[in-house]
DNA sequence: CAGGTTTTTGACCGCAGAGTCCATAATGGA
DNA sequence: TCCATTATGGACTCTGCGGTCAAAAACCTG
């Protein structure tokens, strides 16, 4: 009966959010949703209801892939302790490209925490999960005798969590590829390996340049 | 002959970048600046020129404050390895309290780099300079025997400044003090002490609660 | 005390911002 | 075929923005 839709709603958010991360929410205006989207103003606001509204499904979707990426980590086909190597690696060169953008949720955090209650809310528990999932993957390389038993796994998955976010800022005002891989490897380091865990570092050692 | 000015430049540009800092650049309206300055419209256009002008002043300032602060960490009373760990405890704990804010260049950084020219490259030097400031702090620990020679302090260096950005993303977005303390100490497992080394840390094994 | 110079004050301007209204188009079912 | 319903486009409102103007005030020197 009514007329149909003539966008994808996954779509709109997406480029809505391309252009939040680029432009920060106060940088952003109705008109440059209206020109990233394609949609009519009036279609904007009767599927979404506004600028912040659709700015927290952005937020909030951007939020949801970026934790799930980092759970993604832990099912590779490495070892424990070469995931975790490839993760550093994949986000030196995500972050460190000439005209790479932070993240929208990592953008739109640091703007909006001290002012906007859900935007903190949001991000402390991503911030949360995501440290979670680092500590498993560390988890995961002790029961492979990968990395030393007694190591204290909660902190080394709270230790990556601030360093790749500190990566992404980095990366984010121009700091090279180059100079996020050498940051990502030599953080390694803080993990304490057993012989078992070297070797496996060694063997899988990639191909990056 | 003329009118003197009733205000101090430091001081103004000292409150109009605490509210850059809350509020960003896009999200500062120059009413806000006004209000936060106790100066009047015209006079704040008369001696800055405008609000990007204003803007930059501050950001520059805040800059310099922190590649400052952080030269600072070689002059300490410390063995160097123990102003290492100092300086961790510290950005943990001005980061990590409730209402703290990341620091406006930091903030700035973020929002702008990608659209401003010269806030980028003012953003890449400091970090270069941080960086190049954390390196001798390894190097001096290096010096004096607490840390391996071998070890490549540069990349130590770059691997501190990212770390301390990323805790002070989180901290801006709510993380608590123990939690980045937490992670300021797990990041010294990275550096390859020597016996000396570690003798030396746990000497001056500090008192924070 | 008078003159010249600068700061201050507060009203003002044009414009771009977010959000709304309304007339029209498109659809699937009765 | 028409109708109920929703989507759409464009014109519209109104508030708040950055920035300017001109008159008044404050100061120092001579």
């Amino acid at each position: 009966m009514p007329r149909p839709r003539k966008f994808e709603e996954a779509e709109v958010i997406a480029s809505a959010g391309r252009v939040f991360a680029e432009s920060g929410y106060a940088g952003t205006s109705v008109d440059d949703l209206v020109a990233a989207t394609g949609l009519g103003r009036q279609s904007l606001y009767n599927a979404f209801g506004g600028k912040k509204e659709l700015f927290m499904r952005a937020f909030l979707s951007d939020t949801e892939d970026a934790v799930a990426a980092v759970e993604a980590v832990r099912h590779g086909t490495d070892s424990p302790i070469g995931r975790i190597r490839a993760q550093l690696v994949k986000v030196a060169v995500t972050y460190g490209s000439a005209q790479a953008q932070p993240p929208l949720f990592v953008k739109a955090a640091m703007e909006l925490s001290a002012r906007d209650a859900e935007v903190q809310a949001s991000a402390l528990k991503a911030f949360d999960d995501m440290s979670a999932h680092y500590a498993a993957c560390v988890a995961d390389a002790q029961g492979a005798g990968e990395v030393d038993a007694t190591a204290d796994a909660d902190a080394l998955g709270a230790f990556f969590l601030a360093l790749i976010e500190g990566m992404a800022a980095l990366g984010g005002a121009g700091v090279s590829r180059a100079s996020l891989t050498t940051i990502g490897l030599t953080s390694l380091a803080a993990i304490p390996l057993t012989d078992r865990g070297r070797d496996a570092l060694e063997t899988s050692a990639g191909d990056w340049s």
